[in-house]
DNA sequence: AACGCGGGCAACCGCTCGTAA
DNA sequence: ATTACGAGCGGTTGCCCGCGT
């Protein structure tokens, strides 16, 4: 259905762009007055020359005495990265849980921020899976290339060896990936359906990101309610009913939402990485070790080699 | 000092959703 | 059932500022 730009036919007359000062005070001042009601008439009851579109965005994301002003902390980011995994880009229901902050603040902060270091790490920030699209196998073999390169001209030079990390981090998430089937398979029969620990759908691949089951919750928490336009909405992710726990603050909330989803720490990760590795490891060293893995295992052997534990690290911050 | 470039952020645009008539 | 409308959401744009050359 839709409707057509609530401003359209006043484009002419009404401002757009940054706010004065001198407007902002003349829509504090009413909203703390009056409230803010219709947003379509408030601009003319306040006397701004504004649609009202534009007044509850800047009300909302800006005015609002609730607005918390500042870097994200750690815990925000982590908690961020758990909900986006869960919620995808649903950055209203992102910001119910991360008081003070607006949707527009996480969403920029994402973009500007989280998107980076995932894509560094080698993850799909949509997916929040390794990364093995085309371009990213192209990039992996240009970085073999630079890398062999890199070693014939001056094998000790550190970008030259930061190349080869690279690779060998590409390379590592794509073995992740081909091995998805194999681990879910063993996992599987050692543990049920239960995931073995937080990030392993993440490191491994097997993320149920948007996938049809939503993210198990503990029995402690159970669901006030659920209308039908929530599961309708939801298709298999946590939606705002999640707000609606009966008897658990929102921080509870956030810190079940850590403990469940993420690691304590970027070192618990690299632990839980090293781990995903030694699994894999493992796994080829079994019989269902397949003919090319041999080609992987030279790889990994050579990585293993030119590079410690710190080099985990490094990606990981 | 001047310029170009890239990052960060506020604001806008166009669409969907929910609801009342 | 349909339509119109207000409200809200997510994606995109454009400006500002800091940094490097």
């Amino acid at each position: 259905m839709g409707r057509s730009p609530c401003c359209s036919s006043d484009d002419a007359i009404l401002k757009k762009g940054p706010w004065t000062p001198e407007e902002d005070e003349k829509l504090l001042e009413y909203i703390n007055t009056h409230g803010h009601g219709n947003w379509k008439t408030l601009p003319k009851h306040a006397g701004l020359n504004r649609c009202g579109k534009s007044c509850r965005l800047r009300w909302a994301n800006y005015l609002r005495p609730d607005i918390k002003r500042g870097r994200f902390s750690e815990e925000e980011e982590r908690l961020i990265i758990n909900l986006h995994s869960t919620l995808g880009n649903k950055w209203s229901k992102i910001a119910t849980y991360l008081p003070g902050r607006t949707d527009n603040e996480i969403k920029n902060f994402w973009n500007t921020h989280i998107r980076k270091k995932l894509l560094n790490m080698g993850l799909d920030p949509n997916t929040h899976k390794p990364r093995t699209d085309l371009n990213h196998l192209l990039n992996l073999t240009q970085l073999i290339c630079a890398a062999q390169l890199g070693s014939l001209m001056n094998p000790w030079e550190s970008s030259a060896l930061k190349v080869q990390a690279d690779a060998a981090q590409l390379l590592q998430n794509l073995i992740q990936t081909l091995n998805t089937n194999q681990l879910s398979t063993i996992t599987a029969g050692l543990v049920g359906s239960q995931t073995s620990y937080p990030y392993e759908g993440l490191i491994n691949g097997t993320s149920s990101l948007y996938a049809d089951e939503p993210a198990p919750v503990p029995q402690k928490f159970h669901l006030m309610s659920q209308t039908s336009s929530d599961q309708h909405q939801s298709q298999g992710v946590i939606d705002n009913s999640w707000a609606s726990f009966e008897g658990y603050e929102s921080s509870d909330i956030s810190d079940f939402l850590i403990s469940e989803l993420v690691p304590e720490s970027p070192e618990t990760a690299t632990t839980s990485m090293n781990q995903m590795g030694d699994d894999k490891t493992n796994t080829n060293h079994g019989s269902t070790m397949s003919p090319d893995s041999s080609i992987f295992q030279a790889w990994e052997k050579l990585m293993d080699d030119e590079t410690d534990n710190s080099f985990w690290k490094d990606i990981l911050e």
